[in-house]
DNA sequence: AGCTTGTATCGATGTCTGTCGATGCATCCT
DNA sequence: AGGATGCATCGACAGACATCGATACAAGCT
């Protein structure tokens, strides 16, 4: 594995490095229909709202989601080719 | 996902947060019969000695690596236990 | 147009993290 | 015993990060 290479997977693993973050794309990823809004993320946590807000963006940046605003509210989804990558660096290490 | 578990979790995805950790521990899980000794990682890399140390500390204390010293030298190995639950938690979010 | 609500951005602050040189400890060799 | 080598720990410091309140932006409603 050469340094740019893991320059770029530990970006996307560093995202994930925070309880709130993992919480927020677990409650993205495992929703029915792939899509949740905004207005129900933030009151899952005892955060303020833009703490909410920076977590998403950071997970926007990692590449693991994705969002659209409708109207009013903001949808976020999982992106799977990010999580994929990820996955299949664990289980190459795995089957070593 | 309830939050111990995220705090749990997310300090092992943090422990990969970083491309030398991950570098490292990609070093260590690929090597045939699944030991390297120290001095092997430390040219690998441009940084000091005390600064691969203390990496190798946080992968050990996350749970992705342990060591023992044997003589002079101190080998390191994977442990596949957690890397499993960071892949399974991936999987699912894949798979959701 | 103005008000209300949902979400993002900005600026500040305290804490954590990566890196290093200096040092300490363990082991081997002579 | 003394010296040399491999690795870990310590203390310090610059840069990054999580969090917040204040504010700005966007869209709907009256």
């Amino acid at each position: 594995m050469d340094a740019s290479q893991a320059v770029e997977l530990a970006a996307a693993f560093k995202a994930l490095g925070d309880p709130v973050r993992l919480r927020l794309l677990s409650m993205i990823a495992s929703r029915e229909g792939g899509e949740v809004c905004v207005c129900e993320l933030t009151p899952a946590f005892d955060l303020a709202q833009p703490t909410i807000s920076h977590h998403l963006k950071l997970l926007r940046q990692a590449g693991l989601v994705d969002c659209e605003r409708r109207g009013t509210w903001v949808y976020y989804w999982a992106l799977p080719a990010t999580l994929d990558r990820l996955a299949g660096f664990l289980r190459a290490a795995v089957n070593a």
